[in-house]
DNA sequence: AATCAGAATGAAACCGATTTCAAACTTGAT
DNA sequence: ATCAAGTTTGAAATCGGTTTCATTCTGATT
């Protein structure tokens, strides 16, 4: 059960030669002697020879690793948008580590290091808190930022717009025909709900009805209390923008327990468009963000910046869509 | 935004020390005097300077980390494991780095080798395919496999009694009073669905009913297709042993179109106990594969391989328990 | 045959930390 | 004041690759 580490010198000794000419064989960056670039080549295939990848980017300085920190590994949303990303940075030979610091400081803090101290070539994470603001700032690798502004702390920031997402969605109730909606604030810091918020209210305000919200955050526990506060607060809403499809979940499950019919006497309308939400039952009208082009955004942007030392836009905001399903639908017998 | 990279060089020169002597100051490895210690500690925090991981762990040849590859990112049981691990590895000093396969054999090489190339501790991996073979077998650093045996080409193995599972499942549905039980078989070539297969032969063998069952997957959308073989290969069915609970959740779907209701009409059991089943509705009934304690194992393993250079147990079978939630019940008029 | 440009090659430097080892410095005892 | 024993300390070796640079080897040209 014990192997033997093989390294570029004993590959050399076997093949008679240096290692310098063991390396320009793996790597291809010189011509050699095609005679001895055979058995460099049978000696790494027979001991099963694999570069050492430390030495390699120690010297190197890069080790074509991309970051991506997130608050908890059971985010869906989240892990779809790292799925879009590994691909896109496996496509142009980087590789993707994900790593999950469970909403703790100390262990966001301690990832960052890590990877700066790994040599990766950049970071992508869902900054939710300021503590980090020291480790950022030291950080001499390109950080990008999901769900936020750049400004001057990161290298660029990716989010898709959350303004329009509150709007449209709003408006969508209001033509089936709801008049009492409620709004689940997602958590206040995050620009992201603000956003979503302004939305909403502009919307609102637009067609002279009285805007209304709940604090709620992005997690399904949430969802289930804040659920429970909006039908003691508003026991006649009709329509209910969730703060994420998570969220909305929550909100089945709190329904299950009523008499209320969903659509028929609640509207509901997600966000995100998590894969789950159009296997719910009934299936879920969301706000759709652009998860695969927001992965593969962040990649690339961090590609770009670590091969040509400059980002072509610092801040992206990518469009929503509004996927209609069963949760929301055309009141009867209004006006066209 | 440029920031100029700190090197314990630059440390020593700042406080007028060598960089054996801000080494010693840094990790505590032997006494320095307390003026000298004071000047290095002054210079690290004006600089903010970060050891390179890169170059500490090419001299010490750990990393102290353990990576996790999984075939997709979007496995939320697999995930719930991976928070469990990565809990373990970060109480004991370690950092937990997963790696998303996408089932694509060349990436999970390619994992592979990277995590070894890096000095990773460990892998814990869910070998699916025999295409690692070569891989795992240069691999010198230890391997943890999921569901699996460990045979003589891993380190360890760490797996849930998946024949009681099936087993205990299938008597429940037996003390529930279905009759024509259905099981959804996972994939063949994983020894975790054999197992349950067997569990499930046999507790029908000792009650004197026909076994029955349909080719399935642990995703959802094979789910769905198996779930819809079931009703047209045997139409009166009165219980399901769904492979996982994404395909339980498959099978809410399809039933949701027809007028079987649950459980009145078809019973339900699924198997992991993923967070997401006590949420569905109704709540799912399901084998509970012991999740935190699967992910923590697996983990101690690799820390004990690395630290002590053995292990205690390299085939590890841990218990299941069946969590009664709201798809199945004892039907009404059954003796005792 | 002599010359020389261009290609192939290996010795040594380098990446940035940790650790060894021998020298320099304390300290306490005589 | 001297010496032995124990502490601190820094120069240099080390980890395992990649790259530079000077040297050797080719082979084409005169």
């Amino acid at each position: 059960m014990v192997i033997v580490l093989v390294h570029i010198s004993d590959i050399a000794r076997m093949a008679g030669v240096s290692s310098a000419t063991v390396s320009r064989v793996i790597n291809g960056t010189a011509k050699v002697n095609g005679e001895k670039a055979k058995r460099v080549e049978e000696a790494i295939r027979e001991t099963g020879f694999q570069p050492n990848e430390i030495a390699r980017s120690l010297y190197k300085k890069s080790s074509r690793l991309i970051g991506y920190i997130v608050p908890s590994i059971l985010n869906v949303f989240l892990n779809e948008i790292g799925r879009a990303v590994e691909d896109e940075a496996f496509q142009n030979g980087y590789k993707m580590i994900l790593c999950n610091s469970d909403e703790n400081p100390e262990k966001e803090a301690a990832y960052i290091k890590m990877l700066t101290g790994m040599n990766a070539d950049g970071i992508i994470i869902t900054a939710n808190n300021e503590h980090l603001d020291e480790e950022i700032r030291n950080c001499p690798i390109p950080i990008v930022v999901l769900d936020k502004n750049a400004g001057t702390r990161y290298t660029a920031s990716v989010q898709s717009d959350n303004y329009t997402g509150g709007r449209i969605a709003t408006e969508h109730l209001l033509e089936c025909g709801c008049r009492k909606i409620v709004l689940m604030r997602g958590p206040q810091q995050y620009s992201s709900s603000q956003q979503r918020f302004l939305g909403y209210v502009d919307a609102c305000n637009e067609h002279q009805i009285q805007p209304l919200f709940v604090n709620s955050q992005y997690s399904y526990d949430e969802g289930i209390r804040s659920s429970r506060e909006i039908f003691e607060r508003y026991p006649d809403v009709d329509g209910i923008l969730a703060s994420s499809d998570m969220v909305a979940f929550a909100l089945y499950k709190v329904l299950s327990t009523q008499e209320r019919r969903i659509p028929d006497d609640v509207m509901i309308v997600g966000y995100d468009d998590v894969g789950l939400s159009r296997l719910m039952i009934p299936a879920l009208t969301t706000v759709a963000q652009p998860i695969e082009e927001i992965g593969r955004l962040c990649a690339k942007l961090i590609i770009e910046q670590t091969e040509h030392g400059k980002i072509e836009k610092r801040e992206n905001i990518l469009p929503v869509s509004l996927k209609i399903r069963e949760t929301t639908k055309r009141k009867e017998g209004l006006l066209p």
